[in-house]
DNA sequence: AGTTGACCTGGAGTGCGCTCCAGAATGCAG
DNA sequence: CTGCATTCTGGAGCGCACTCCAGGTCAACT
């Protein structure tokens, strides 16, 4: 279970245990079989004992996931993207392309506004310290 | 209803009646209401019908609340916020000033985040673009 | 063989931040 | 005066994204 190195016991590709997953992605292993479950990310493959393995292209997708995840994307356009994926279809790839620089530019302009707002948040600062200083 | 200009309707300082505050604050009037609930606004000023009366201050404040929600800021901490402010004491402006400036640098982390995994989503669009320029 | 720990499933529960609703009162235009 | 819009209250409901739980299986070590 520490984390890290990948199991190879199971032919010559590495593979992960959910546990060493979990580590790797920041994704609780609730969430990591939620996504599943809702179909952001197929069948991961399982173990004799039904165990789950996850793949260095699962490990690749999850980090993927991750950014949009953090990046504000809501689980209902993940899921259009992962499908999109998941078939594989070059035909699906300008609509990937588009999905993700609407979310491109949805995060530009996120950070525009941020900006904005902290400089808000400077200046209330500001006014504090003056109002400290003129004491 | 007609946004914008302020009721003068009550005494010789400028009211604004609960829709024209929700359209020039951009908060439901339920969300008007919850934040008071939840003292995020201490008691607003009544007509003599009961009907909220919000002060050009008001306005002030909800745009503060506007920018903390907005920059991510949980309604607990904005609780701490508005408590601190309420109190109007002086000794709590080194509070104010702390809380605002965690806040500061809670955003800015976010901000370089949020650039990082901007890379990640841009690095995708090319790795795509590259994929379909070599069909 | 026994104990420990990681993992399994299906489904219920949680926390946050609103949002909606019913039923009643008020305000204002024609 | 009529009618329609706005606002009032208390409380229920909702959407999202997990998170937790019970009860069981399986693996690995001693």
């Amino acid at each position: 279970m520490t984390a890290g190195r990948p199991d190879v016991t199971l032919g010559p590709v590495s593979f992960y245990s959910p546990g060493q997953t979990a580590e790797k992605t920041g994704f609780s292993l609730d969430t990591l079989r939620y996504y599943e479950k809702i179909g952001l990310l197929g069948e991961i493959d399982r173990t004799a004992a039904g165990r789950r393995r996850f793949s260095e292209d699962d490990i690749g997708w999850l980090g993927m996931l991750r950014c949009l995840r953090e990046t504000g994307m809501p689980i209902a356009d993940m899921l259009r993207f992962s499908e999109l994926a998941r078939d594989g279809d070059d035909e699906t790839i300008p609509d990937r392309i588009a999905l993700l620089e609407a979310h491109d530019r949805y995060v530009e302009e996120r950070m525009v506004t941020l900006r904005a707002q902290q400089r808000h948040i400077q200046d209330k600062i500001r006014y504090y310290r003056d109002l400290v200083a003129g004491t």
